[in-house]
DNA sequence: CAAATGCTTCGGTTATCATCGAACTATGAA
DNA sequence: TTCATAGTTCGATGATAACCGAAGCATTTG
């Protein structure tokens, strides 16, 4: 009624069902043309484009034209975070749409959490990391130590071209399924680009699910599983 | 096309002009009743129940009944999360809300609730003997745990005792400056009388105000201040 | 007991908005 | 040019839900 962020409206944006489809779908990262997210939601092609435009006057949503086709993506890291966060709390409530599947457990063990890996394997990243005391996690975001960042250049990332960006380095991004934390920022996109790089793993086309070949998953174990102690 | 937890739900009850006002007054951590919640989102009585009906239906608000007064606060840290995220995209300053409560600031810091402690140190003692695993409260009332009955015992408590009589032991007790819990129940009368006991603290005859004296203060805050992690 | 306060339930009204059919614009291909 | 595909705009409809008045509980106080 009164003053303060008006986080109604953006709420009330992404609490339409279709438009909530929509931007689920694009939480795979990929642009989408407006037809394909007309699919996606399950209506026609007309109030397709009137949610897009209200996604777009809500800043949610990205649109770039290319031909005669029109492609759409989530704005920024910020809106998958935020995506991200209600799908932790509608899980934690018990609103689940859909019962446990076959592709619900490849969705819980690797998936694309708008740029970067997240289920299972994207929290043992993010822990491995920190068990390894690459990073460190002290209240805020987290940061990566002197020999965290040896240990990513050596890995093959180009570290001084993502510290160019001005876009955060490294971000907390709180997984819906396992319920904590994975590792997002530029550095989450980063890893995610280098394990696909390297042949480790390959994205669905049709879905979030990330799969990782038994070689890929075997090295990834390696570098980031748990830390045995002699 | 339909994966993943149910947002749009979620959302939808974010999105509500009236709700969004009532979840931003309560992300002061403090709860209010329902008519304080009324007045935040400047709508009738009646209005404001069936709202509240709805986001308790939605877990995202938990309500608890005292005298004939039914207090409201956000379930967990998660929500308050979420909607600060919501806040964050809204690009927008919080706001702070009412202030009610006992304006003598003696009487916020340390008070007598019946007969148990209260006001802010009241609070203090409470989520310190949660922060260190000594209670813990899952959804009804809190439980002391293994560790918690040997500290209670250490500190000079008879345990044996209190559990022979048919009282509670352990109960909640909602904070009426600080709107928040407190230990009530027979545990928590017999902590306000170990104070009195060891000289930590003296009750103001006059009103309800409990005086600590410096030195039992700071044995107080050892006990049960905040947590230092390593 | 009765009066007062805090909250809930019920019924009816109103306004919003998601939806689609149809018509329109724009780009690309034949 | 003509046709086809991609997307937008407009108008009408229908369903949902926010809202309040009035009446009903429940609890405390006098």
């Amino acid at each position: 009624m009164k003053e303060g962020p008006d986080i109604a409206s953006i709420a009330a944006l992404i609490g339409d069902p279709a438009r909530a489809n929509m931007l689920t779908a694009l939480m795979s990262g990929k642009a989408l043309t407006a037809s394909e997210l007309a699919n996606e939601a399950g209506i026609t092609l007309q109030t397709t484009s009137s949610h897009l435009a209200k996604l777009d006057d809500g800043g949610l949503i990205r649109q770039r034209k290319q031909g005669r086709h029109k492609y759409f993506s989530l704005t920024s890291d910020d809106v998958a975070h935020v995506l991200e966060s209600l799908m932790g709390l509608a899980a934690g409530a018990g609103h689940l749409r859909t019962r446990t599947g076959p592709k619900d457990t490849a969705m819980r063990k690797a998936r694309v959490c708008y740029n970067h890996l997240a289920g299972d394997m994207g929290i043992q990243l993010f822990d491995g990391l920190i068990a390894r005391q690459h990073l460190v996690t002290d209240g805020k975001e987290p940061v990566l130590t002197e020999t965290g960042q040896q240990f990513v250049v050596d890995f093959g990332i180009d570290l001084d071209a993502l510290k160019a960006k001005k876009s955060p380095l490294c971000k907390e991004c709180l997984d819906w399924s396992e319920r904590r934390s994975h590792l997002a920022g530029s550095l989450g996109r980063a890893f995610m680009h280098r394990f696909e790089d390297l042949g480790w793993s390959t994205r669905d086309s049709a879905s979030r699910v990330v799969r990782f070949s038994p070689a890929g998953e075997q090295d990834f174990n390696r570098l980031f599983g748990p830390v045995h102690h002699a």
